[in-house]
DNA sequence: TTGAAAGCGCTACCAT
DNA sequence: ATGGTAGCGCTTTCAA
């Protein structure tokens, strides 16, 4: 591999003029400055970032996390989008992305990535707080996307959960539907509780009480909609309504409902949470509450790259609005 | 941050022990191998390999490049599945990942991963001669996983594309189907190319003639799908099924034939290609030919770390067999 | 078994 | 405007 040493015997010069050059930092005079320029593009010269990272102690990588239970990881209907405008937003600003799904044993990611001394670091979803504990010590900057726990003096970018689910509610109760079943995610997430109390408070607010079966609460996946269906069918007591607290569980109601023939929205109205891209493929296309999951990144990236520019920036949380997006489930 | 220095000093002895005993190389007495490891444990020591790898010459990274004209990048529904397993099987062999989607201005790809002086690369999809022979010449190893144009000297991992199409047409003719509809992506790429050729060759050794207005050639998306379907019913002729050259465009298909009434597969078929995960989620159900993502993603990785590790491997090409996947819409 | 010294490729400081 | 030199944190000879 060609070094800055190459270049400056071939150009007659020292390594520290080379390197001045090219960095574009101090002065010399044009020709230098041309004669450098040329040889460097001769010699295909690269400079080597380790080496210049050694002493900057600036890599231009920034680190990801992401929590490994997710399967698919990356493909993952709802963080995959998110993943993407990061890699794309990290890009722009000229810096690289490493990669790591969090790995359940140790805490091998933080290593991971404090071995290569990345810049800072995005974490999706939950982490451990130890990880965060540990990153904050070594005096990483971070940022925390959709995060489960609740961690102090960190930036956190989440969607408002609760508003969502209450706004939804309120909808499906004024389009005239009264006895809304709702299958839930696991309660110890941060989003599926503040989902589940959105939806109790708005049922409340308008003097509706919740009905003894309708209510289901499985993991995240499909199958979870679809066992909900059948627990809801089993009772007397039919649901008009189902509110799922994400995509993946109303669309796999929506697919039992039709084995089942019962129609969507007239004898049964669907509606899910997150609105990931399938959302609006299905038949009949899902009503959902749209969480935005490009700000997600966009505002995470941007909070890390203030920081690591040295712009003042304080620890704050930023709560990002959902909406309910009509379609033809409910 | 703690530095190999800082360990010496505080167990009395020489950083050249300290890095000895860390990385396991040369022999030294049990009790000062044990007296550093308990001082590296008690800093929190987290070796540098920056500088590690300045000098052994191995960073440990491997880069990935995506074409970037795959929007979203990421989160694609057929590149997304193949991302995660190789991020899982990098991981597993204690690699990191380094990301970047291919930026069509200039040759920025290379020069970035070759800044980084990553060890291997994989490249996805399109990538451009010039870039595959710049990495070549850099003596880089790198593995391309469903490249577009044909590269020789090369490992590269691809689907049999003409088998898949060969042989879903001849499914489709088998079940009755006569008046078979195509829907084709760009012919440039190579994948889209043999799939168009497979599906004629197929209905030529059947005896049968492709309609005039039975083919439709448009981009990869969706809209295809539909833009097809709507094309197809046009004409007096209509098709009794209909091959997309993609899931994508099969799921539009799927949209526009239900919105129209026309039931699927009763009134016309569907069949789609690469077995998205969302083909399942269809309703109907879709009937398609499954790439083999995983493997891709499995076997490149295995490829490119046989390299690393210094096993002989001659370039070769491996052609993953793909099956069709019988569900609703056929 | 251990330590001293050289050096990876670069930047940064101090001379000139 | 330019060059010499030190040093980033580590591995790797080579001596002792």
């Amino acid at each position: 591999m060609v070094t800055i040493v190459d270049i400056a015997k071939k150009a007659g010069v020292s390594k520290s003029t080379v390197s001045r050059v090219l960095s574009g930092k101090g002065s010399c005079k044009q020709v230098t400055k041309d004669k450098v320029l040329v040889t460097a593009k001769e010699l295909n010269y690269r400079p080597n970032r380790l080496a210049q990272a050694m002493i900057t102690k600036k890599t231009g990588i920034i680190g990801l996390i992401i929590y490994r239970k997710h399967m698919p990881v990356i493909a993952h209907p709802f963080y995959g989008p998110i993943l993407d405008v990061i890699a794309t937003e990290t890009k722009k600003a000229d810096y690289s992305l490493l990669m790591m799904a969090d790995n359940e044993v140790g805490f091998c990611p933080s290593d991971c990535f404090f071995q290569y001394r990345v810049d800072g670091l995005i974490l999706l979803s939950r982490v451990p707080a130890e990880l965060v504990g540990e990153i904050q010590q070594a005096g990483r900057p971070f940022v925390l996307i959709n995060n489960t726990a609740i961690i102090e003096d960190a930036n956190y970018i989440v969607n408002d959960d609760y508003l969502g689910a209450y706004d939804a509610t309120m909808y499906l109760l004024n389009k005239g539907y009264r006895k809304i079943a709702y299958i839930s995610g696991p309660l110890e997430h941060r989003s599926y509780r503040l989902r589940w109390q959105g939806f109790q408070d708005a049922l409340t607010y308008k003097g509706h009480e919740i009905q003894p079966h309708h209510h289901y609460i499985g993991d995240l996946g499909l199958e979870t909609g679809m066992a909900g269906v059948y627990h809801f069918l089993q009772k007397d007591s039919r649901p008009d309504a189902i509110f799922a607290s994400n995509d993946m569980m109303a669309i796999g109601a929506l697919k039992i409902l039709h084995s089942l023939q019962i129609n969507v929205p007239e004898d049964l109205a669907v509606m899910g949470f997150d609105d990931i891209e399938f959302a609006k493929w299905m038949t009949p296309a899902l009503t959902t509450v749209r969480v935005d999951k490009k700000a997600m990144g966009r505002v995470a990236v941007k909070k890390l790259l203030d920081i690591l520019n040295g712009k003042t920036v304080k620890n704050d949380r930023v709560v990002l609005a959902p909406k309910i997006i009509f379609r033809q489930s409910t």
